[in-house]
RNA sequence: GGGCGGGUAGCUCAGUUGGGAGAGCACCGGCCUUACAAGCCGGGGGUCACAGGUUCAAGCCCUGUUCCGCCUACCA
């Protein structure tokens, strides 16, 4: 062991060091066969497409703190880890591969594409692992699923199967999604809508038997061409006197018939809506009600069919501007004014979305949803921040039934067959040889499931189910769910229901919910302003650790994370301080190699009181932790490491290090110092597990990874690890005095290696003996070349006042009368201002009737402390205008 | 249309049962003080969006206004 740090932290060689040691020593493993404590986190599957962004890095991290956390609290942890095939974007990555190639899938056939596709995934599908292990992540990669495995594909058709068997699958035709580019169907939730600026078209329909007709608008007017009827609200008073019953549709020729509906909105437009019940939701819905037929005149490739007569094969928007010059010429297009609405974009790839008419498959979702609530509303699962869970219960009271089928071929493929001679349609877990007919004529259905539909079930398929293995007995529900809110409804709705209708148990007990760093789509970071900070850079400039802190410390944060690289070199500065602590420490761990065995429990007050801090830093992380306040944890640490660790105790045990002799005082503190760092380092270490692990290896005494050690006791009798009131008074009362000096140092411009004498005038008995007894730390800390504890004030110093003392610093001849004139004048005025607001509280009858004795006992100390510094500041300014009269 | 969140120091944001307004960065001044200049010491800076209300007491609770953002939706 070499225990001689170098004089920077270089993170680079030492990640990717520990990284492989915690690897090959298995350290991130979980047991089989779990045990008492248990602590369980499915890793949300990154897109096997995927490189690592910001939210996968907040994400990873947050679960990445809990799981050490866990560990060292000595939980069995199992942190599964896996990716997601990603049906349509890698799909079509491998597409854009075929392109490149001058072919396409339907030239390569449907196997030897899904063969390209698992090379594909061979060669590049673990990319984002990797990337993952550069987080430090220490998932059990042994575990390591992916939603295409066979293991889960199992998962996948057994849930199929059953929720088919058991009526919640159905098979129908039904207006869905449709995107023309990536050419399948999509759910409601994959839909994007984007605010368009488009045109509100009004057609004149006119009546078949009589002069006049009705007016339509319609934003989409290519869909004339599959009208079946129009339809006029019952209740418009507009058309009580209508007796036409049909329209001539314009172009088609076609006769189709008025139907009254309520759907109609009486307020909008002409009160007459075009039905066309092949592209539009609602239309669909008014035609199932009034038996309307469906033309359907945009086909899968999003050109026109047959159906459209004389506009077969146009592209649907060519065909619009075809039909609006074409309605123009008859003189049937009445109005063309700008109308803005929501149009549907493909997720994927962003192409307008059709609503087509198809038959698909889908998950009938009420009764599920119906326990995904019951779960939440009863806390057995806990959604956190609970401000979620009001949009958690938004989206499944008015959820929809889900299209799970899809037209592409890369996925879990529908275990439907149908019988091609009889018809009959066969949903099984082993695949059929025969139609019950006695046919062996059958055939697949094509179509693939939506990813979504896998990942639902990722909790238990990562688990081994549908066989009851240990690790689903050990292991489910897991512990928690770390995520963010975007997937809220595509994943953990969809977990939850899954979770409660196979395992009949919850998939987890508590639900985080962290804010997102928006990625090239959102608004805040952009590829176009190009603003995008890629994680991978900032762990090459920063350092894992530096990077991590940063986001653990962002993770309070609201609905969008703005991560500046200034913030994170911030962070890479405390990584920098902890590491050069440490070589402090380390150096005078050396120069006393037998401390830790010769010492007593320290009576200095430096250490009692670090060690007291260090007592409350242990139970507030704790704390933090178990509430998922990372970033109130990562704060608590921050301070303590750089502002109390290394600003005060750091220098105030130097002079017991460095004097000469009093080997026994030195050899306590030098144990003290050891201890903490020791304690500060495990706690640290969820968050910043590399820097942490390196200094750790340098510490005498360490055995094995700090992996393996246990969350620090929060009180230890033996070194005197535990609360101590008495020393925090003290020292408080050391550093107030020592900042006094520093002050006047500061304003005076006096510079620290200008010797300074100092005289302290205690005006209470504990400060006279507190004093007396730290005079030597006080003026070791003040830089000061003499300090008389009791003493008068004297002619020619600069006075300041701290609760239970004043102190003079020693100027004559150096005091610049007219700049400590004013130093006290300013002192005086900051004490006078919150005066006044105590004394207007301390008047008020109704304060001191109602207010509770606790706080107006409180707000009487602070009137009665403040209002004795000032009478001190205000004598001192008198005497020093004395002096400053009589020379002047 | 419905819902949600936000407006706090120049910037990015904390502030969890209402009880003397915070951090980081930036800025100003002084320092190579034997762990650290990736540092040390000191300092300035806020009518907590606006207007009311509840309360002894409001950044925090209630009402309204306004600006920004997000989610969601079947007004063509």
């Amino acid at each position: 062991m070499d225990s001689k740090l170098d004089k920077g932290y270089e993170p680079h060689d030492v990640e990717a060091h520990w990284y492989a040691f915690w690897e090959s020593e298995g350290l991130f493993a979980a047991k089989e066969e779990g045990g008492d404590d248990t602590y369980s986190i499915v890793i949300p599957p990154p897109n096997v497409t995927g490189v690592l962004h910001m939210g996968h890095a907040l994400n990873v991290t947050l679960q990445d703190i809990l799981c050490r956390y866990r560990r060292s609290k000595g939980d069995n942890v199992l942190w599964m880890p896996g990716t997601d095939h990603a049906g349509i974007a890698t799909q079509n990555v491998v597409e854009r591969q075929l392109a490149s190639e001058g072919t396409d899938r339907h030239q390569v056939g449907r196997e030897a594409f899904i063969e390209r596709v698992w090379e594909w995934r061979k060669q590049y599908g673990g990319a984002i692992i990797n990337q993952l292990k550069r987080l430090g992540a220490s998932c059990d990669w042994d575990r390591e699923r992916f939603t295409m495995d066979e293991g889960l594909s199992r998962a996948v058709r057994k849930v199929f199967v059953d929720l088919y068997d058991q009526g919640l699958i159905y098979r129908g035709d039904y207006i869905i999604n449709w995107c023309p580019r990536c050419h399948t169907a999509l759910a409601d939730l994959e839909v994007e809508h984007e605010q368009t600026d488009g045109k509100l078209y009004q057609i004149l329909y006119p009546f078949v038997d009589q002069e006049g007709g009705l007016i339509v608008a319609t934003t989409r007017p290519e869909t004339m061409l599959g009208d079946t009827a129009v339809a006029i609200n019952p209740k418009d008073e507009r058309y009580e006197d209508l007796t036409a019953e049909k329209v001539m549709l314009p172009i088609m020729n076609r006769e189709i018939p008025i139907v009254k509906d309520s759907y109609v909105d009486l307020k909008f437009g002409t009160g007459a809506l075009k039905v066309t019940p092949a592209h539009d939701v609602n239309d669909f819905e008014i035609g199932l009600r009034h038996d309307l037929p469906r033309v359907k005149v945009i086909g899968e490739d999003g050109c026109m069919t047959a159906e459209a007569g004389e506009f077969e094969g146009m592209d649907r928007f060519e065909c619009r501007k075809a039909i609006v010059a074409k309605l123009d010429e008859m003189g049937l297009l009445k109005k063309v004014e700008p109308h803005d609405h929501g149009v549907g974009q493909c997720y994927r790839c962003k192409t307008t979305v059709e609503p087509n008419l198809s038959k698909q498959w889908f998950v009938k979702a009420g009764p599920l949803a119906e326990k995904a609530i019951k779960a939440v509303e009863s806390k057995k699962t806990r959604i956190v921040p609970e401000v979620w869970e009001k949009t958690y219960f938004e989206w499944l009271y008015n959820i929809r039934d889900w299209c799970i089928s899809r037209q592409i071929w890369w996925g879990h493929r529908i275990p439907a067959w149908t019988c091609q001679d009889c018809g009959e349609v066969m949903v099984r877990l082993e695949d059929p040889e025969k139609c019950p007919c006695g046919s062996a004529n059958l055939q697949q259905e094509s179509d693939v499931l939506d990813t979504w539909f896998s990942s639902a079930l990722w909790p238990f398929s990562t688990m081994g189910w549908p066989d009851q293995t240990e690790l689903l007995k050990a292991y489910y529900p897991t512990s928690v769910l770390i995520t963010g809110f975007d997937i809220l409804f595509f994943w953990v709705a969809r977990m939850m229901m899954m979770g409660l209708q196979f395992m009949d148990e919850v998939p987890f007990k508590d639900v985080y919910i962290h804010a997102l760093v928006r990625d090239e789509n959102g608004e805040k970071m952009s590829k176009s302003k190009g603003n995008v900070i890629d994680p991978l850079e900032v762990i090459e400039s920063q350092g894992t650790d530096a990077f991590r802190f940063t986001l653990a410390s962002f993770a309070a944060m609201g609905r969008d994370i703005k991560l500046s690289v200034k913030r994170i070199e911030g962070y890479r500065h405390f990584i920098n301080k902890i590491w050069n602590a440490a070589r402090f420490t380390l150096t005078n761990v050396e120069n006393n190699p037998d401390a830790a065995a010769k010492a007593s429990k320290s009576t200095a007050i430096p250490d009692r009181w670090i060690l007291s801090r260090l007592n409350q830093v242990i139970l507030q992380v704790e704390a933090d932790l178990e509430a998922y306040q990372f970033s109130s944890a990562a704060n608590i640490l921050y301070k303590f490491m750089w502002h109390e660790f290394c600003d005060w105790y750091l220098e105030a045990i130097k002079p017991i290090l460095y004097r000469e002799g009093a080997e026994e005082e030195r050899n306590a503190t030098v144990a003290t110092l050891q201890r903490v760092l020791n304690d500060a380092l495990v706690l640290l270490h969820p968050f910043i597990p590399f820097v942490t692990e390196e200094i750790w290896h340098h510490m005498p005494g360490a055995e094995g990874s700090i992996m393996k050690a246990p969350y620090p006791a929060a009180v230890d009798e033996a070194v005197g690890l535990g609360p101590d009131k008495d020393a925090e008074k003290e020292m408080e009362l050391v550093m107030a005095a020592v900042t006094a000096v520093r002050n006047i140092r500061g304003e005076m411009n006096i510079p620290p290696n200008q010797a300074l004498a100092a005289i302290i005038e205690p005006t209470d008995d504990f400060a006279k003996e507190a004093l007396a007894r730290e005079s030597g730390l006080v003026s070791n800390l003040a830089r000061l070349s003499s300090l008389e504890v009791g003493g008068k004030r004297p002619k020619g110093a600069a006075t300041a006042v701290v609760d239970g003392a004043s102190v003079y610093v020693l100027l004559e001849g150096v005091i610049d009368l007219d700049k400590e004139e004013a130093r006290l004048e300013k002192e005086i005025a900051k004490l006078t201002k919150e005066l006044v607001k105590l004394d207007k509280k301390l008047n008020n009858e109704d304060f001191l009737a109602k207010a509770p004795d606790n706080v107006v006992e409180k707000v009487r100390g602070q009137q009665a402390e403040m209002t004795e510094k000032r009478e001190h500041l205000e004598s001192n300014l008198e005497k020093v205008r004395e002096i400053h009269g009589d020379q002047g």
